[in-house]
RNA sequence: GCCCAGGUAGCUCAGUUGGUAGAGCAGCGGACUGAAAAUCCGCGUGUCGGUGGUUCAAUUCCGCCCCUGGGCA
């Protein structure tokens, strides 16, 4: 399967078989793959995030793959900070890039931009991610009533954010994003969206099956040597599908094979919420294949 | 064969002093702007094992039968 234009965003959920079928795209010419999925970003994790493996990037040039130590936490602004450069480059040089991934927020800031903020100070960020979480919504409330309005007391994720970002500016979180982003596509670029949707029953077994390569391959190694820098659990590449469930494991908390069906039932809830956002985020020019 | 404990939602189990039942998990739907493989929200009719009986009314009480686990022989 191949196309013409100089840009083609590959998306759909966990295990539907993008990897393979990005690399037929591109190989053959000089056109590259480019990574959109938040977990392959991590150095650590190159079993447990089914990041092409070394075989598979001897095909073509790949881009943005496992380069971040899992110690960082990174993040939608900085793959577009990342992928910018890149895209320019390749676009220069009249090279297909095949962008590929599962991670539906960054296929949407990709084309729509993402409103421009501040860096938060890290002991900023450190202080209200450390703070009582049943404190957050009340104390958000009463620095940016507008922005407490709009989430759920529950959502702490959210509110850490909106406290940061106010802590930081003095500014509420809802007027920053108020202002417009802009895609970093370039003008003159053809850019052809493909969403790649096997039936659910389909990705199921396909997960199945894939985890169970995963440990086979060595995942059991690869976490424990994650686990083995001593790592704070609440940092991204922690939370990864298969980290936390392995890390039980590991700990003796689990039998092996609870381990193995809790992760793969993370990994189909994963697939049905990527559904929900491309079918209700995704607009009609996303293609199914 | 006898005794005991169970058989209730896909799974694990509550419960109904008789008025046809509810949690957790799974599943399904949704939200999503710097942690997004994250974070959060919403959705519970199922011959209450089968069958006869008592009753205005039985999943609940009684009889018989079937199944599962444990014990005794």
């Amino acid at each position: 399967m191949t196309f013409d234009e100089d840009i083609i965003l590959l998306a759909g959920p966990t295990a539907s078989g993008k990897t393979s079928l990005a690399i037929q795209m591109v190989q053959g010419s000089d056109g590259v793959v480019i990574n959109a999925d938040s977990m392959q970003v991590y150095s650590e994790l190159s079993i447990i995030s089914a990041r092409p493996t070394a075989d598979e990037t001897a095909h073509c040039p790949h881009f943005l793959f496992g380069h971040v130590p899992a110690a960082e936490s990174y993040s939608v602004a900085r793959w577009l900070v990342d992928l910018a450069p890149l895209i320019t480059r390749f676009h220069s040089e009249s090279r297909q890039m095949v962008i590929v991934g599962g991670t539906g927020l960054y296929f949407s800031a990709l084309l729509n931009g993402i409103s421009s903020m501040p860096d938060i100070p890290g002991a900023i960020r450190k202080k209200w991610r450390s703070a009582n979480q049943q404190q957050l919504h009340s104390q958000l409330a009463e620095l940016d009533p507008v922005a407490a309005e709009g989430l759920n007391p529950e959502d702490t994720q959210r509110l850490i954010r909106a406290l940061e970002v106010f802590d930081a500016t003095g500014i509420s979180i809802t007027e920053w994003q108020r202002q417009p982003g802009e895609s970093i596509l370039p003008k003159g670029a053809s850019v052809k969206k493909l969403l790649l949707l096997p039936s659910r029953e389909i990705v199921h077994i396909r997960i199945e099956k894939r985890f169970d390569q995963m440990i086979e391959n060595g995942a059991l190694e690869e976490v424990k040597t994650l686990l083995a820098l001593g790592l704070d659990k609440s940092l991204p590449a922690m939370k990864a599908i298969g980290v936390p469930q392995l890390s039980n494991f590991l700990a003796g908390k689990l039998e092996l094979d609870e381990a193995i069906n809790l992760a793969k039932i993370a990994s189909r809830q994963y697939s049905k919420r990527q559904n929900t956002w491309f079918r209700n985020s995704f607009d009609e020019e996303w293609r199914i294949i």
